[in-house]
RNA sequence: GUGAGCGUAGUUCAAUCGGUUAGAGCACUGGACUGUGGCUCCAGAAGUUGGGGGUUCGAGUCCCCUCGCUCACCCCA
């Protein structure tokens, strides 16, 4: 066992898996073109403000999860504990506003949390984020939630629920949340600690318990559909027409809730079943306050952040496809020491022409080379020896069928190279 | 932060009640086959049994501490 080793909760995408991790990036990225959605790279790292205001300083993330130091500046700075707030610094900062809304960008990288890890959970994590910056139309929510699908769809995931809410907004979650105290009040006995301590500061809270005592008396708390606001309701109501138009199917569930208040109306989760306790492979809503939380302008916004690791663990288990693995079109290989120079000169003028060659520098016998060709997968063997250099020729062997002519080095590129297509 | 389970070769795992030199599959290297791969057979290399302390004639095995991993709580992607 090696004496040094990787922080906790992280850990190394190798060659084996990231191939995989390439095919579904590549996916997203399909997809966000087709929606319309265009890619921006943010940084990993931001004032700490940032995210204790875009997050709320009473959540879990931001009390007790960050990654939080100063700089050499003495400037507090956090490693991303997830996209939306720095997106909407981004789009605030270079007066996205003037554009026209809504703004719909993307981006795919690592964030950062200090948890404990678990099953689907690491302390660096990869998402891929897309928001929708600048209406409050319905609509929006529905592509939003009908992109994350999409991705899922693509990518032949099917074992997945849609689970749907509506938070409401600062005008009529109050009423609800006061309904909420004093219906639990009245049931105190029956709720764990925590939930007691939960009455207070935020009774939404309590719907996300998962303690069987605290579930039950759940059942019977007032949904939030009784109390929301006209406008909340019928953004509501937009938002689940606009699912059935487009058949995508979903449940609705109250207990699905956003503790702050810059989060508003929809909210919603993609599960898989698959996954243990950390189920949700996509979460997102909407949060038309969330600008101005951070000190912009009123800016509404709408997105969700899927997680690819948990993705690809789903993806696995349910035996989805991840496009071809990579391979090599050629390998040479080398009969004798003296024609390792004329091999490594005829790989490198394959690559140059585009064919995927590799050969091997371990002075290895022929029978070696050759097996190492079979394992990685290459389609060619490209052997050459004292006869061929004297000829100026390479015999280039079919591995799949085993066939093998001697064809003069000029001809390899045409050769060995795959189906053109087309437009090279 | 809390709880439970587990740490043996690169990897997946063995090792009887605490008993001699800690074994095997896969992978790796070489050979059988010196100009032809996948299969087979043979051989080789590979270990501070996570670390430290204790009990014992003797510890991979039992006890304590510590570190790590895994799963769960919590939270979320």
């Amino acid at each position: 066992m090696a004496d040094i080793s990787a922080p906790k909760g992280v850990r190394d995408i190798l060659p084996d898996e990231s191939w995989k991790w390439a095919y579904i990036f590549r996916v997203v990225q399909e997809t966000a073109l087709n929606f319309g959605y265009s890619e921006v790279h943010l940084p990993l790292f931001e004032h700490t403000e940032l995210f204790a205001r875009g997050i709320g300083d009473a959540t879990d993330v931001v009390e007790k999860e960050m990654y939080t130091f100063l700089d050499k500046g003495d400037r507090s700075i956090t490693l991303r504990p997830e996209a939306t707030a720095s997106m909407v610094r981004s789009y605030l900062e270079h007066g996205m506003g003037t554009l026209p809304q809504p703004v719909k960008l993307w981006c795919a990288g690592p964030m950062f949390r200090y948890e404990r890890p678990q099953k689907g959970r690491y302390r660096q994590f990869w998402q891929v984020d897309f928001e929708s910056l600048g209406s409050a139309n319905p609509l929006v929510d529905v592509e939003i939630i009908a992109l994350s699908v999409e991705i899922f769809r693509r990518l032949g995931l099917h074992q997945l629920e849609v689970v749907l809410n509506s938070v409401g907004c600062p005008v009529c979650r109050p009423g609800y949340r006061e309904r909420l105290h004093r219906f639990f009040e009245s049931r105190l006995d029956d709720l764990c600690d925590t939930c007691k301590g939960r009455l207070d500061r935020n009774p939404l809270r309590i719907l996300d318990c998962k303690r069987e005592g605290c579930k039950a008396v759940t059942e019977g708390a007032p949904a939030i559909y009784e109390c929301l606001c006209d406008d909340c309701r019928d953004h509501f109501d937009a938002v689940k027409k606009g699912l059935h138009r487009l058949a995508i199917p979903y449940r609705l569930d109250n207990r699905l809730v956003r503790g702050l208040d810059y989060y508003t109306k929809t909210a919603y989760e993609v599960l898989s079943g698959s996954l243990g306790a950390q189920n949700a492979v996509c979460g997102g809503g909407r949060y038309d306050n969330l600008a101005e939380a951070i000190g912009g302008p009123h800016v509404p916004g709408v997105g969700f952040a899927a997680g690819v690791d948990r993705i690809l663990m789903v993806m696995e288990q349910e035996g989805c496809s991840f496009g071809a693995e990579p391979s090599l079109d050629a390998y040479g290989v080398a009969l004798d020491a003296g024609s390792r120079e004329s091999v490594s000169d005829l790989v490198d003028h394959l690559r140059r022409n585009g064919v995927a060659a590799d050969m091997d520098y371990g002075n290895r016998s022929m029978k070696t080379q050759l097996k190492a060709a079979s394992q990685r997968r290459a389609r060619y063997a490209c052997i050459i020896g004292e006869g061929e250099r004297q000829k100026g020729t390479v015999s280039v062997k079919d591995l799949a069928t085993g066939e093998q002519r001697e064809i003069l080095s000029e001809d390899v590129v045409a050769a060995v190279r795959p189906r053109p297509s087309g437009d090279e």
